[in-house]
DNA sequence: AAGCATGACAACCGCAATTAG
DNA sequence: ACTAATTGCGGTTGTCATGCT
């Protein structure tokens, strides 16, 4: 880089500016190991080490070598940096859509990642997948791509998760599989990171709980969702039932939304874990209280700001404490449940009246999702007489989709194995130049001021076909357009909507199915 | 042009796991 | 079996470049 050509033949400036630590391995006590960049001298030291010596015994490589590095750094730089056949440069688009992959698989376990992508090295994956995720989450916008998540789903429902790509870390998931719990990592993760895969129903029909709580949790689906293994069901049966008592599940009918009509767009972001780019807060309840589940784990005893701070991607749970479920009672699922079930609302969530599904947690935002979605194939009457609900709501939920639709536009290169080819033939765009972050911002501008979204909505109820439903399930290589600038923009939405339709309809059949 | 925000990297630090004695 | 050393990993920080206001 061009910080190091800079750094040649300064180790004077960097002694003194980085400081020193003594060496502690007894290799030369007493001795300034230097710190900071390193100069082309030193690499060249280290590389004519490990070619003498090879690699490994680090804490010696001063002794050889005449560097003054700790063993550590020198390990570092080789395999950072000098090691052959390491693969310098941006990432490909290939190489993106496998890290987002793998990501969703494996969450921050870099080195397993780097293993899948030769040439690159964990740090390099690192760096960029948190600068990545930095810009996204500022800007609102999921994680992964959709078709990711649903072809992570999918493997993981099919059990063919590991596949080609085996994380090694088939603990926990042997324990949810046991017990009938799959539930996809990535999936919560979505919800818990930034939940964009929920907003962006294409509309929110008032749906009866009924229709999908017949006869509350001890029905199904509801009642498949708890691991059959489970001793202490109506221990947590009792707690989910508080839990849904806890929402506005129990009313004959609810509004998903209504409660909402009279706050600010960002409820619902907040609600469901959308970030707003102007509020990046650490506290946003959604986010604290989708970690418990999505971890599988009671990890509530810490501030649930952490879940933000670590970008806690997969069931990022030791192992350890899996591996000890796997072999021991169930009660931490129990009890993992619980927390979750009976995790605190903010003051502010139950003085709003807010307690719906969107604040009572993901699980039942998700399931949420899914039944609406069921809902809103044989509802159509009630998608659009619905449609005119939660005015301000309406517009958020439009300007969630709007960055949802405009999010993978990583993935919308022609050349991205994602195949945005077919959707961009399929559906003209008249702008697909560049980038589209100022292009995208133009078109929320465009739908917010758009006609009224009563009949955006009912183009959307147009366009719903079962074909497109049935496409939905081959959507694993459906791209999103570029840029979405587009007369029959709609159509595109509904697209989008066709595979949120299979995310979640593969979500409801994975958990009423289990 | 200056200041600021952000991105892209490189490197360090601490902890945990593994290995060697 | 125990301990220390080594290695690996993930989180974090620091620096520079670039773009925007």
């Amino acid at each position: 880089m061009s910080q190091m050509t800079n750094e040649v033949d300064n180790n004077v400036h960097y002694d003194d500016q980085t400081g020193s630590q003594l060496n502690d391995d007894g290799n030369g006590v007493g001795v300034v190991l230097k710190k900071g960049p390193w100069t082309a001298a030193e690499d060249a030291l280290l590389v004519n080490y490990v070619q003498k010596h090879g690699e490994g015994n680090w804490n010696v490589v001063q002794n050889y070598s005449g560097l003054s590095r700790c063993g550590k750094s020198c390990r570092l730089r080789w395999a950072n940096h000098l090691r052959p056949n390491l693969k310098k440069g941006a990432f490909t688009a290939e190489e993106e859509r496998m890290i987002a992959e793998l990501h969703a698989k494996m969450g921050n376990k870099w080195a397993r990642m780097a293993a899948h992508l030769p040439g690159r090295t964990d740090n390099e994956i690192k760096n960029y997948w948190n600068t990545r995720m930095k810009r996204r989450r500022r800007a609102g916008l999921p994680l992964y791509p959709p078709e990711v998540l649903l072809q992570a789903f999918q493997e993981r429902k099919h059990g063919q998760g590991t596949g080609e790509i085996s994380d090694g870390d088939g603990g926990h998931r042997d324990f949810l599989k046991k017990n009938n719990y799959e539930i996809h990592d990535a999936i919560f993760d979505s919800l818990k990171e930034n939940q964009g895969i929920l907003p962006f129903l294409p509309d929110l029909p008032a749906i009866s709980a009924n229709s999908f709580l017949p006869n509350g949790l001890g029905s199904p689906p509801y009642c498949n969702l708890l691991p059959s293994t489970l001793p202490n069901h109506d221990h947590l049966q009792e707690s989910t039932m508080s839990f849904i008592g806890s929402s506005e599940l129990n009313s004959n009918r609810f509004y998903p939304f209504d409660h909402i009509k009279d706050n600010t767009s960002d409820k619902i972001s907040e609600s469901f874990g959308l970030y707003s780019p102007l509020d990046r807060g650490v506290s946003h309840g959604s986010i604290c209280y989708s970690h418990s589940l999505s971890n599988g784990n009671s990890s509530t005893s810490k501030p649930t700001s952490e879940a933000v701070k670590s970008e806690l991607p997969s069931l990022q749970i030791p192992e350890t404490e899996f591996g000890s479920w796997g072999t021991s009672p169930p009660p931490p699922l129990n009890e993992s449940l619980d927390v979750f079930i009976h995790s605190p609302q903010p003051p502010n969530a139950l003085d709003s009246g807010s307690s719906s599904p969107l604040n009572s947690g993901l699980l039942d935002a998700l399931l949420y999702q899914a039944n609406t979605l069921g809902c809103s194939k044989n509802n159509s009457s009630d998608k659009s007489s619905n449609s005119s609900i939660a005015t301000p709501g309406d517009r958020a939920e439009c300007s969630a989709l709007n960055m949802y639709e405009t999010e993978w536009e990583d993935y919308a290169d022609p050349l991205s194995p994602f195949g945005a080819t077919s959707i961009l033939n399929e559906h003209p765009v008249v702008s697909t130049n560049g980038n589209s972050w100022d292009e995208w911002e133009l078109f929320q501008t465009f739908s917010e001021n758009s006609a009224d979204n009563n009949e955006r909505l009912q183009s959307i109820d147009q366009v719903w076909t079962p074909k497109s439903e049935n496409q939905s399930m081959s959507l694993l290589n459906f791209t999103l357009p570029d840029v979405l600038i587009t007369s029959d923009w709609h159509e595109l939405y509904s697209d989008h909507d066709s595979t949120n339709q299979a995310i979640m309809t593969e979500a409801s059949d994975d958990i009423s199915g289990q």
